[in-house]
DNA sequence: CGACAGGTTGACCGTTATCAAAGATCGTGG
DNA sequence: CCACGATCTTTGATAACGGTCAACCTGTCG
């Protein structure tokens, strides 16, 4: 993690190689809210167990059907998880970024994969085996603490989207996004999307040409300003929220 | 709540009143897998630290913005858990019946409730309190596993449920929901409607209209036969499915 | 510089929400 | 136990929201 260098990778972590000779970017684990919290001498004991793998954009980290077998905590890069629903249309459930984590469900459940885990790009993963992390569970109980405590959030933020499906139409929906999009940190009124307009459209369950669409007849309305690179500034968050 | 009593409170319970005094219907606990895998003893020390309620029709366990502090178990009864979107309107997120449990998702995030909680008829719960709970995840670390356990299928549960949402019409929606109405062990090709059609409507994300004309479709062509007492007869699965 | 995925715009129409009004069902109190 | 009112359900007519198809534009990357 020095250097000009983004990453530092052993040749052995190439082209799915497990790399398990050193830290590298295994330092991703102490950034990770469900470990965060334990003495060195622990996180350590954890360190000895992370393997580390690479992926390159458009490589599978799992697919559904897959047998479960690891947690995975994305160190650099970028996830997309989506699901294919009964009817063949792909439903993007959300993107990873440094720090997040996937691979939980089929752990917890026992069982198959039900979505997809794609590289977006270039993206470096710690993996966690299963037999593993029960081990430390039991060990370390604040672990499943924590772990419950991200189980609930996600819950809650799946159920508040399936509610919003539900009885929002899409103009609402995307006006939505663009606000959750806001508030990290700062209080500027710029955003960049996380994803193509492709993927959001997947995302919030409508096409590119609608969003394309909605986007315009905001901008014409005066709420937002499309900038290039998928930033986009918000002019009246109110009447944005209000439509 | 008296009178020919189906169930044997005492009287300390009615009206909301929290009864401490007996197992009573405490022996549900028994019945719900994040516990029904202990020790007799342990499973004593939990049911001391179980308390019973006692809810009327359309009274509320809990609402959107109450504070958390309590595990609800379901003992008798059924209870409606719902949302109100922004833009005010209910949306079901799922009905409990007796085994099952709410208020975990509030208590492990440390806060308030998004959703309410309604019973819709004489219902009788059990709860325990968040720190006795933690306390006795940190005892006996299987129950955290269990939960995990618990979390993830309902995650799996809402994310499907969310991408159905997104990518599927209403007439494939409630198809699915026909169909999952019945898999409940026997192989009967007959189903009790658990909600109104109007709660119905709400849960998948339409009106009581859309439900009630698509319903008459699905008989005239052939794949169903509503009965009375919102009992459905499937004629024709596979067309069922294939709409 | 060219190719290709991603994005935009237009025309069209199917699905489903809405409004309204009549009919069925359920629970309640007399 | 019956009758009433409230709530749920059905059916019809209407319109709008947004999906689909098609064509064209654009920016990104080899």
């Amino acid at each position: 993690m020095e250097g000009k260098q983004t990453h530092n990778h052993c040749n052995c972590c190439h082209a799915h190689g497990v790399c398990t000779v050193s830290a590298h970017n295994k330092s991703c684990i102490t950034l990770v809210p469900i470990f965060n919290h334990l003495e060195k001498d622990q996180m350590d004991e954890i360190m000895k167990a992370v393997k580390s793998v690479s992926y390159k954009k458009g490589e599978f980290i799992y697919s559904a059907g897959d047998q479960s077998d690891s947690l995975y905590i994305v160190s650099r890069g970028k996830i997309k998880i989506y699901r294919l629903s009964e009817s063949g249309k792909e439903q993007t459930v959300r993107i990873l970024t440094p720090g997040d984590f996937t691979g939980e469900l089929a752990l917890f459940r026992g069982s198959i994969h039900e979505s997809y885990a794609e590289a977006m790009e270039e993206t470096d993963v710690c993996l966690i085996t299963r037999s593993e992390l029960q081990d430390f569970l039991l060990k370390f109980p604040t672990i499943a603490l924590r772990i419950l405590s991200e189980f609930a959030n996600r819950l809650e933020e799946s159920e508040k989207q399936a509610a919003r499906f539900a009885t929002e139409k899409v103009e609402k929906r995307i006006a939505f996004f663009l606000e959750e999009c806001l508030d990290n940190r700062k209080k500027s009124m710029e955003l960049v999307l996380p994803m193509s307009k492709k993927d959001l459209a997947s995302y919030l369950g409508t096409t590119p040409e609608t969003i394309s669409r909605k986007l315009a007849e905001f901008e014409d309305a005066g709420y937002i300003r499309q900038l290039p690179r998928r930033k986009i500034k918000i002019l009246d968050l109110d009447g944005l929220l209000s439509v």
